[in-house]
DNA sequence: AGGTATTCACATGAAACTATTCTCTGAGTTAGG
DNA sequence: TAACTCAGAGAATAGTTTCATGTGAATACCTGT
């Protein structure tokens, strides 16, 4: 066994050119099928270059749909321009759904503290401090701040909306700086259900990134394997099969190229020089293995006793009640020497699943008998024992 | 038979609590001048 | 006297518990035939 043979012959049959384009950190320098979209955010977002306050800006489109890309374009695209002209702006992209990183009111406004170059500690102020700290650099900095709230509404759900009230206030505190916020949001019933104060200074424009077809999803693979791949790897009907399984799943360009990337990766290991359609469905099922794997790997201890009841009890019947979930968990956590939680809690527990598609849990009335959710579990079977170990460990 | 009132067994919501991690402040301590 | 140490107060946060309220439909209970 030589290791220089396996990197030898690894460099030799790589079916890649440059493996990068296909993952979801590349920017390519045009984006097919959303140059309305960019237009429109260009046309509102021009007068910062001025040094004039744009709007408002709410994005919302579903996942996969290039709402980030977009934006990562514009960014880029506004501070060349920026830098240009000599106009002071500053553009901050902050993901809310980053754990630990920005999902509170404090660490959002502590980062983007950070962002202009004041180092914030990550607990032990009072967000009032934060604030403080916050406008101080803007009145200092003179700056036209665009904020980009990636998934909004993931904090908003967190934190209550009068957080965005706050931030939209701010305008008001601070005489040298201007700031504008941008929303992007994956749920499209978000705005719904903000204070209509917050909503109507925060969505002055709105802009819809609508999924893509398969044919959208077509084109854009194809450019980027255009980059990826050596050249005659890809056998014919291996993108439009992609594109068709990803549109599927509501025009996820995201899910389309990794599963591009992963069928490739599997070809190669396999030896082959060929990517051929027969990947494209094995990559499917590793996908869909690996995350939920990799779901339950990551879950804390009483989620898994939780999840290892409902696998156990899924055994005997297809169907399981939320009391018989708890009633199992309790023995369990009694056996192990585990402390057990309240059924709320193990309530909610299960909600969780529920989200992560792990189980799929309805509420149901059984009349007289009360009510309760009725669970069933959605992990196939094929792992199901691969899911079981990686429980008890 | 048909209609309505009950009732169950949880769901769902809100608030309060706990443990942990971290800052800030000021009192007490130390070492050097 | 300046620098240092260290305990205590106060915050933020995640994960819970406690308390309170909500709820869909199978049954129990009427009511009048």
């Amino acid at each position: 066994m030589d290791i220089e043979k396996i990197f030898d012959s690894f460099s030799k049959n790589s079916i890649f050119t440059n493996k990068n384009v296909l993952q979801e950190s590349y920017t390519p320098e045009n984006i097919p099928h959303r140059e309305e979209q960019i237009s429109m955010m260009a046309k509102i977002l021009a007068p910062a270059l001025r040094s004039e306050k744009p709007s408002n800006l709410f994005i919302y489109g579903k996942t996969g749909t290039g709402k980030t890309l977009s934006m990562q374009y514009i960014k880029q695209r506004l501070i060349e321009r920026a830098l240009k002209l000599g106009t002071k702006l500053s553009i901050e992209y902050i993901n809310c759904k980053l754990r630990n990183v920005a999902d509170t009111e404090y660490r959002i406004i502590a980062e983007l503290a950070r962002k202009l170059g004041k180092e914030v500690p990550a607990t032990g102020l009072p967000t009032q401090e934060v604030y403080r700290t916050f406008v101080d650099i803007l009145e200092k900095k003179n700056v036209m701040l665009l904020i980009v709230l990636d998934e909004i509404d993931q904090a908003v759900k967190k934190i209550a909306d009068n957080f965005l009230y706050n931030l939209t206030r701010l305008n008001s505190e601070i005489k040298n700086s201007k700031i504008v916020l941008i929303g992007i949001s994956n749920d499209l019933t978000f705005l719904d259900s903000i204070d209509p104060r917050v909503k109507s200074s925060l969505s002055e424009e709105e802009i819809v990134f609508p999924p893509y077809n398969a044919e959208q999803l077509a084109d854009i693979l194809l450019e980027r394997s255009k980059k990826a791949f050596k050249k005659g790897v890809i056998c014919a009907g291996v993108i439009e099969k992609c594109a068709a399984y990803a549109a599927r799943e509501h025009g996820d360009s995201r899910r389309a190229l990794d599963l591009l990337r992963i069928a490739a990766e599997l070809a190669e290991r396999e030896g082959k020089k060929k990517l051929t359609i027969e990947y494209i469905d094995k990559a499917n099922e590793k996908m869909e293995r690996d995350k939920i794997l990799d779901i339950i790997e990551t879950q804390p201890k009483q989620f898994k006793l939780v999840l290892f009841t409902i696998i156990e009890l899924s055994k005997r019947n297809a169907k399981i009640f939320t009391s018989e979930i708890y009633d199992f968990y309790q023995e369990l956590c009694k056996q192990e020497k585990i402390e057990v939680l309240t059924q709320r809690r193990v309530s909610d527990i299960i909600a969780e699943f529920d989200m992560l598609g792990l189980i799929n849990a309805r509420v149901i009335s059984k009349g007289r008998y009360g009510r309760t959710r009725e669970i069933k579990l959605m992990i196939p079977k094929g792992i199901e024992e691969k899911a079981r170990k990686f429980l008890i460990a």
